[in-house]
DNA sequence: GAGACTACTTTGTGATACAATATAGCTGTC
DNA sequence: GACAGCTATATTGTATCACAAAGTAGTCTC
């Protein structure tokens, strides 16, 4: 299980990719997060997420009925999401190669002692 | 820069690494870290982060004279500490796996259109 | 009509990075 | 000896964000 401290600024990037990749509604986000490895995503989370982001510009929603069950509001990326996931995948890259860097010397001392 | 919603979680793991490798006080850690690339981190992060860590056992904090300014307080990991260093490093996999999957994928639909 | 699944919303809570401020010791310079 | 600048720690208040919980509502199966 992922804390939901480490989550905090990735799942919002990591939406906006699924969104990248197709437009879609947020059930089904929270169903391929969970299919990529990032457990159960509440909806208590994603929803509030997609409001922040459809409010900022990010993205732009469209309300389309679904053969099953009730409506659905999907979401397409905006030219505004475009950057800001390109603005996510650069500082996650930083905190990566950081991080990476620290636990590799940290790996280091065990082999030379 | 690296988005301070990015580094939650990330930082305690890292501090923990840090002291790991040998044990150190709040100060050069902010420039260890500073070193590796995560950027300035703000005292107000570092000390009540490392007050945390005391508190919850996962280090042991010495009072040191410093042979110039003030007094330094070390920090070494304690068996608890390594415990959660351990815990951290599978979550920060864990997620770093899921990410660079989705990215991948999200990186693939522009080869292929 | 009861349960299960789909689908979205809202409210309140907890964790945590940070800005700002305070304190204090040491060094060097003018 | 006053002042700037670096070292070193602590505290207070704020903003952000993931989540639990509860609610609403549609479809399907038994």
């Amino acid at each position: 299980m992922i804390p939901s401290q480490l989550l905090k600024g990735t799942l919002e990037g990591c939406i906006l990719a699924v969104i990248r990749k197709k437009p879609t509604y947020g059930y089904e986000i929270a169903q391929q997060l969970a299919a990529y490895g990032f457990g159960r995503i509440a909806e208590g989370t994603i929803y509030p997420l997609l409001l922040r982001l459809e409010k900022s510009g990010a993205v732009r929603a469209e309300l389309r009925p679904s053969e099953l069950g009730p409506n659905r509001k999907y979401y397409a990326l905006t030219d505004r999401g475009g950057e800001e996931l390109a603005a996510f995948m650069a500082s996650y890259a930083e905190l990566t190669g950081a991080v990476d860097r620290l636990l590799a010397d940290t790996q280091r001392e065990d082999e030379e002692p």
